[in-house]
Formats: structure tokens, C-alpha cells, sequence
DNA sequence: AGCACGCCGACT
DNA sequence: GTCGGCGTGCTC
């Protein structure tokens, strides 16, 4: 009888994923237990490799390869982490080790690196200059040091020099892994003490030099945001000695200065009935899903503290999840001054360190409540009682990156695994969640009542076609402009919400009509004013603004749409005492100062605020009374079957912000289709009658919770290829499918372009099938895709696979 | 994805 | 005769 440890592997590819049984040396056999990381030798050539020991079990068979080392001393997964990745992997269609990254955090992982060691004392004539070199610096070094930094340190990258050493015995190689720390560390630049004006620069150095002059010190990203040039221009500012790098600590967690909270939550009648039943099927001890469906302002925060008050008498691990943490700092704080300590923060912002010993926080049971994105979901509690998920429809829940998963799926899974209760909280529930909620399926509580005095707002809409008749040709109705009088008069604040999507300020050319757009991606520029650049939200392009047309050469481009700094320009002809605050997803902002701009707001500092989708969100400012909606019909008409309840989402959520004080509050919804019923449902805040009309749809049109949508992506830097491959996939699925599973129900749509057709200079093509999501149904797709991977002439062509992808 | 094995052309 | 090109197939 043999010890054999089943691994998964690091570095492995779809088709080549599974489990790979190893022999465990008596030396190791004491060490080897599941859920520990491990060395071993991989493929042919032997090469160190990690990988996660998912089982150990007896068997005869002693044709194997031996295990190499253990990396862990304890245990990083435990059984119920090291099933949930054998699920993702069988859901997502990515490798046991993707599953594996992403429920670990960042800076527990090991980097492979091979290092070398000099042997001391050798006779150096036998050998060239340039193994010279490499073998005394070596020698001084004394300790093994890693490849990369060898031909970092001498400027050489030669692998055969390194191998002739090894080979003469000059050196010893070996291969090694390392924590790798502080990857989340901003990189910033700031100028030596000395004169540069004799010096020759280039002039994209002297845009960086005068840059630097004026704001002493900047992170490298900012640098290249404002002077349009990359990294390698500062580089050379540092090579020549005119500037230093250093990192910036800008992550570490700042000293909370939240004061601890020790009343007595008091619920309201309506509040404690919800809590009351949410109790009861927590006390049930059984994987239950609960709906909390409550209106904006119905306080549905006091029940979740309330009922992990009750979680915490149990001494049981509660994970809350938010949709975005940048903007739920009010959340946050109620949640550190009811539980100091016990809270563990698991975020972007933090660095990996922090996030690291967050997580052994968690881990060692010394906090007891995981609060963050998504990824908190993963937070590796052993004895789960209660998850919630607040905001449960947003999208940010869903990964767009492999593995994609949806949080709430991995949350069932935790929940039927610790048999504990998963809560989800919304105003405007997902369709399928409410679905399930009034099919039985999950239980539904209700708050419909405003906390306090608050009244919802009065919604007007405004029929910008109307106006338009009238001869307003501005962004603004005059209703909302009336509005937006009353309001300044008065001292009140308002909120402007722009639509993102398509209304942003593009150029285009009038005399030749051409819209400038990225040459790598099939999206229009937009114009940022800060550096007065064209720019790609896709993949970063960027160019200069000048008034000549690229296609014509006139010098004729001109503004089109209205992005949220045109609206700021506006407005501030409009009203130049108004103090106006512009917010919206510029990549380069920092978390930090959303925080502090929305305070600055919240404190009375400004007058309107003005933003994208993040304005309508889980803020609340009782001094709001007005809000106005510019333009949501583009949101209401993209090509997927969710643009419905995503509108009616935004815009509930949206006018909910207003009058959440001791004032009425008002909202304008303009629009140019005030026949959409979508606005008149969202505007009278009547989310039943909305759902449904919805559902009806979607049972008609087969859509969820009626079927499952799972999208196969193509990606190629190849045109006819990626659409030749998508089709060949659809034949090799179709045949298979009548095959062997000729009673799975299937319709399937395309393949077709994707909707943003090219990004980054690759094309994309998609495949959509309507499918139940079942075991079977995942085979099939599953030896489509490992068929599809062994086809020669689409090696160039990547395949993934996105179930219920929130885009097509 | 790597890496080895293997089968054909250009070369000392 | 052999060195090296990259097509093919496997990874415990």
C-alpha cells in the first residue's frame, strides 16, 4: 500500500485540468494533508511546479512521480473550500487552480522562480567574459538570487550562459517559491535635487520634468494620464538621475476612528416583524434563502445588525457583501461602531498585506464578521450562520474575468454546505430572485414603509421631444431647470444622473461626418477636458485633441453627445454661482477621494452633484431634494433582455435619493420616449407592477428565471477566423448534442459579432444558447469545449464560456 | 502552455 | 553523415 495524494496543478489549460495522483515520500508522509499546497514535478521535462493536495487515499499503484515538498504548514482550504472548487470548475468552465486563486487572497500565493547560487572558489580562466560576470557578481551576493534579478543587476538575458555555468559547475540552480508582498503598493515618482536646465530632454521628458515641477510628486499612472506618455519616458528620468521611485503606502487601512455604538437598536414594528421571521429560519439550521424586499430608506441596515446580533451569540461567522465598497462608506461605519473588531474588511483598497491579515483574521476566528465585495464570499469562516447579501441585483456581483462566477451562486453553495441562512436584501430585487421569492423558493419579507417622516419624492417626467417643439435645444428641461432654481434658492442640494453608456463626449468631423474612434477597438473616443485627450475606456488609447480630422484632414471636428463634464460646462454657464461637483468612473481616480468628495458633498460643500450610475447608489443625504435623470432611454434600448430591469433598477434607486430629510423631495426623469412604461413604473416607484409585466416577458421570450442563457465568447486577433471558429464550435456542438443528449431543450442564437465587436485589436464573436443549466447540460458543453481546444487550426482562437453573462 | 520525440532539409 | 527545423502528442 502507497500514500497517493490527488493534485491539482498550477499553470495547467482547460483541456489538460484534473486531478493528478502523486506518490507521498515517507519523509513527507506526516506533512501531506488535503488542502495544502505542495510541490511536484509536471509534465516531461520535470519542472517544479505547485499545486493543491486535494485528497490523500491508499492505493497499490507505485508507477508514480514522487511529491517534491510542502509548502504549507496548516491547511489553507478546508474540505468545504477544496468541494466549492471542484463546483467551479464544473460551473465555469475554468481550471481546479483558477477556482483555487481566486478563493485564496493575493498574498498568500507562491511565485515559482529559479534562482542561482555560485560555487565557491573555481578557477575562472576556463570560462568567457560575459560567465565572468555573471559568476563574481554571484559570488559577492553570496545567497541564491532569482533569475530575474540576475539580468536585472547586469543588464544581461542570457538563459544559455546561466545553463553553460550550471553545466561546468560554476553555479547551482534550483527552484523556488516565494510569497510574493506588497504588489498592491502605488509606484510614485518625485524629483531629485538637482538642476536639469542644462541638460538635453526630449520633449515628452520636459512635459514630465514640468509636471512634476509643479506637483512635487505624482504616481506613475497619474504621470502618463496627464502627459500622455508611458512609463518609459519617467524611466528615463529616473536613469538619468532627474527623478526617483519610491512606493507609496497610499492602501494601508487608515486608523479607524469610528466611536464604538452600544445602543440598543430599536426596530420599527414593520422592521421587527421582518426580523422576527428571519430568525426563525435562521434558527432552523438549514441551508435557507431569505428575500428581504424593503423600499429605499426602510432601514433595512438596522435588521441585518439586529439579526447578527443574534448570529453573534452563537459564535458563528457571518459574511456581509456590498456591491461596491467605495460607496458604501455610511454602511461600513455602522457596521465597525456596532462590532469594532469583529469586523474584517476584505476590499481592492487594501494592500495585500492587509488583506492577507484580514483574512487570517477570519481564519483564526479572531473576527467574526467578513464584510466586502464579492470575493468576501470566500472569506474562510469553518462555521458559517448567516450570509447577506445587500443590493443583490447589482451587477458587480458577477465576475467578468475567469472564473465567472456570481456570488450569490457561490453563496447557496456555502449556505447548503454550513446549512445556514443566506439573506439577500434589495429595493428592486433580481427578476429571478423575486421569482423565486413569491414561486416559494425563498422565503420573501417586506418593508414598505419609509423610515421617519420621509415621503417618497414626487417624479415629474419630462418629454424632451416636447421641449424640443418648443425650441429647447439644451440638455435641460424647463421643469428641471425650474427645479434646479427652486432648489438653489432655497439652499437645497440636487443630483444630476447622466447615463454613461453612449453619452459620452465623442468627436466626429463635420465635413466628412466621421466619429473619431480607437483603431484597436470598435468604440468611439472620449473626450476627457482634465488633459485634454481623446481616450479609450476600453484599452487606455489615447491621443491628443486637435481640431484636424484624421479621415479628411480639415480642420473640422466638433463635440457630439454629452458627457458628464459637458453637462458640468452647462451648467455652470447656467448658474455660475452654483457650486457644482462632478463625480464619474475616470479610471484614474482613487478610491480614497470618492469618499472624500461624497463627504465633502454630504456636508453642505456643494450644490449639485453630478455623475454616472455611482451617484444613485446606497448614498443617503438628507439635504438632497432634487433629482434629475438626463437621458435614460439608451439605457432602456441595449441589445440585452436585462436593459429593462436594469433601467427600472437605476431609476428607482435614483429617485429614492431625494427627500430622504425632513423635506418632500422631487424628481425629473427626462426623456424623449414617455411612452415607455418602464419610466412610469420606475417614477411611481411600483416595483410589482414592473416585475410583473417583466416576467410575463421573459416566460414568453423563454428567458431566466424561464431558462438559462450561456454565452460561448470567441476572441482571435484573426477576423474570418474567430467567425469561421465560432461556427465550427456550433457544429461540433450541435452534433454532439444530438448525439448523445438529443433530449437536453436547446436554442441557440448566432454565432454573431459580440456587441463590442473589436477591443484591444482582437475580434469577438458569441454564441448564445438558451439551455436549462444542468449537469448534463454542462457536459455536453464541456466536451464541446475540450473538442473544440484540440482543433490545430483555432489554436489562435480562445473559447470561454459565461453562464448568465450579465452582457453579450 | 511547455517539452520531448520524431521525421525531413542544409550543411561540415 | 549530423545539426536543427517545427509538426504532433502528452502531461500522474
Amino acid at each position: 500500500m502507497n500514500n497517493i495524494a490527488g493534485i491539482a496543478v498550477e499553470n495547467t489549460t482547460y483541456s489538460f485540468d484534473r486531478i493528478f495522483d502523486y506518490l507521498i515520500p515517507d519523509s513527507l508522509c506526516d506533512l501531506v494533508s488535503a488542502g495544502k499546497r505542495v510541490m511536484i514535478p509536471f509534465g516531461s521535462g520535470n519542472r517544479p511546479r505547485q499545486g493543491m493536495v486535494m485528497y490523500v487515499k491508499q492505493d497499490e499503484s507505485n508507477k508514480l512521480k514522487s511529491l517534491l515538498s510542502v509548502l504549507d504548514k496548516e491547511p489553507v482550504l478546508t474540505e468545504e473550500m477544496l468541494s466549492l472548487a471542484c463546483f467551479m470548475k464544473e460551473h465555469y468552465f475554468c481550471t481546479y487552480y483558477d477556482s483555487i486563486k481566486t478563493m485564496l487572497p493575493a498574498g498568500i500565493n507562491y511565485n515559482i522562480t529559479t534562482t542561482y547560487v555560485a560555487v565557491k572558489g573555481l578557477e575562472t580562466t576556463e570560462i568567457s567574459i560575459d560567465e565572468q560576470q555573471i559568476y563574481s557578481y554571484l559570488l559577492y551576493q553570496k545567497k541564491p538570487v532569482k533569475k530575474e534579478k540576475i539580468s536585472e543587476a547586469l543588464g544581461i538575458d542570457n538563459q544559455k550562459l546561466l545553463d553553460n555555468l550550471v553545466e561546468k559547475g560554476f553555479l547551482r540552480k534550483s527552484d523556488e517559491a516565494f510569497r510574493k508582498v506588497g504588489d498592491a503598493v502605488m509606484k510614485m515618482v518625485s524629483l531629485c535635487d538637482v538642476d536639469a536646465s542644462s541638460l538635453k530632454l526630449s520633449p515628452k521628458q520636459t512635459a514630465v520634468l514640468e509636471l512634476l515641477q509643479t506637483v512635487q510628486y505624482a504616481s506613475v499612472k497619474e504621470i502618463c494620464y496627464y502627459t500622455g506618455v508611458t512609463s518609459s519616458v519617467v524611466d528615463n528620468l529616473v536613469k538619468k538621475n532627474l527623478a526617483f521611485y519610491y512606493e507609496d503606502e497610499v492602501f494601508r487601512r487608515e486608523e479607524s476612528e469610528i466611536k464604538a455604538d452600544n445602543r440598543q437598536v430599536v426596530l420599527t414594528e414593520e422592521q421587527n416583524k421582518a426580523y422576527e421571521s428571519l430568525c426563525s429560519k435562521y434558527k432552523e439550521n438549514k441551508a435557507n434563502v431569505s428575500l428581504l424586499y424593503g423600499i429605499t430608506g426602510s432601514g433595512k441596515t438596522s435588521v441585518f445588525i439586529k439579526l447578527i446580533e443574534r448570529v453573534m451569540e452563537d459564535n458563528k461567522g457571518v459574511i456581509v457583501m456590498v456591491p461596491e465598497i467605495s460607496l458604501t462608506p455610511q454602511f461600513l461605519n455602522i457596521f465597525k461602531s456596532k462590532f469594532g473588531d469583529k469586523v474584517a474588511l476584505f476590499h481592492s483598497g487594501l494592500s495585500l498585506g492587509e488583506r492577507l491579515d484580514e483574512y487570517k483574521r477570519v481564519k483564526r476566528g479572531i473576527a467574526k464578521i467578513a464584510i466586502g465585495t464579492r470575493s468576501a464570499v470566500f472569506a474562510p469562516f469553518e462555521d458559517l450562520g448567516l450570509i447577506i447579501m445587500d443590493e443583490e441585483q447589482e451587477h458587480t456581483y458577477k465576475s467578468e474575468s475567469t472564473p465567472r462566477y456570481h456570488a450569490r451562486e457561490i453563496a447557496k453553495f456555502r449556505a447548503t454546505k454550513h446549512n445556514c441562512l443566506l439573506l439577500l436584501s434589495s429595493a428592486t430585487p433580481d427578476v429571478e430572485t423575486y421569482y423565486y421569492a413569491t414561486t416559494g423558493r425563498y422565503s420573501l419579507n417586506r418593508l414598505t414603509k419609509r423610515y421617519g417622516n420621509a415621503v417618497l419624492p414626487k417624479v415629474m417626467i419630462a418629454d424632451m421631444n416636447e421641449e424640443l417643439a418648443m425650441g429647447n435645444t439644451s440638455q435641460f428641461s424647463t421643469v428641471l431647470l425650474d427645479c434646479i432654481d427652486g432648489n438653489l434658492a432655497k439652499g437645497y442640494q440636487s443630483i444630476l444622473l447622466l447615463n454613461r453608456r453612449g453619452h459620452n463626449t465623442f468627436a466626429f468631423c463635420s465635413n466628412c461626418r466621421e466619429t473619431l474612434t480607437c483603431p484597436n477597438c470598435s468604440i468611439s473616443l472620449t473626450f476627457h477636458s482634465a488633459n485634454n485627450k481623446l481616450m479609450c475606456h476600453y484599452c487606455g488609447y489615447s491621443v491628443n485633441y486637435t481640431r484636424k480630422c484624421p479621415t479628411c484632414n480639415q480642420e473640422s471636428l466638433r463635440f457630439g453627445g454629452s458627457g458628464t463634464q459637458k453637462v458640468e460646462q452647462e451648467l455652470t454657464d447656467l448658474y455660475p454661482k452654483a457650486r457644482i461637483l462632478r463625480l464619474d468612473a475616470d479610471a484614474t481616480m482613487r478610491k480614497s477621494s470618492y469618499e472624500r468628495k461624497l463627504n465633502a458633498f454630504s456636508k453642505g460643500d456643494y450644490d449639485i452633484l453630478i455623475g454616472t450610475q455611482m451617484v444613485a447608489k446606497g448614498l443617503d443625504f438628507p439635504k438632497v431634494t432634487l433629482v434629475g435623470v438626463l437621458n435614460p432611454d439608451s439605457m432602456l434600448y441595449a441589445d440585452d433582455y436585462r436593459s429593462y430591469e436594469r433601467a427600472f433598477s437605476l431609476l428607482t434607486q435614483v429617485v429614492g435619493r431625494s427627500g430622504r430629510g425632513e423635506n418632500r423631495g422631487v424628481a425629473v426623469i427626462q426623456t424623449n420616449t414617455p411612452e415607455n412604461t418602464v419610466i412610469s413604473m420606475a417614477a411611481s416607484q411600483n416595483y410589482d407592477e414592473f416585475f410583473n409585466s417583466e416576467i410575463t416577458l421573459r416566460k414568453a421570450m423563454l428567458y431566466p428565471p424561464f431558462a438559462d442563457i450561456c454565452m460561448v465568447g470567441f476572441v482571435s486577433q484573426n477576423k474570418v477566423l474567430v467567425s469561421k471558429a465560432s461556427q465550427t464550435f456550433l457544429d461540433a456542438f450541435v452534433s454532439l448534442a444530438k448525439d448523445k443528449y438529443s433530449n437536453l431543450p436547446l436554442r441557440i442564437l448566432g454565432p454573431s459579432p459580440a456587441s463590442v465587436a473589436k477591443v484591444s485589436n482582437k475580434y469577438r464573436y458569441k454564441l448564445l444558447i438558451k439551455c436549462r443549466n444542468d449537469k448534463s447540460f454542462r457536459e455536453l458543453l464541456s466536451a464541446t469545449l475540450l473538442k473544440f481546444n484540440s482543433l490545430k487550426e483555432y489554436k489562435n482562437v480562445s473559447a470561454y464560456v459565461d453562464m448568465n453573462a450579465l452582457s453579450f
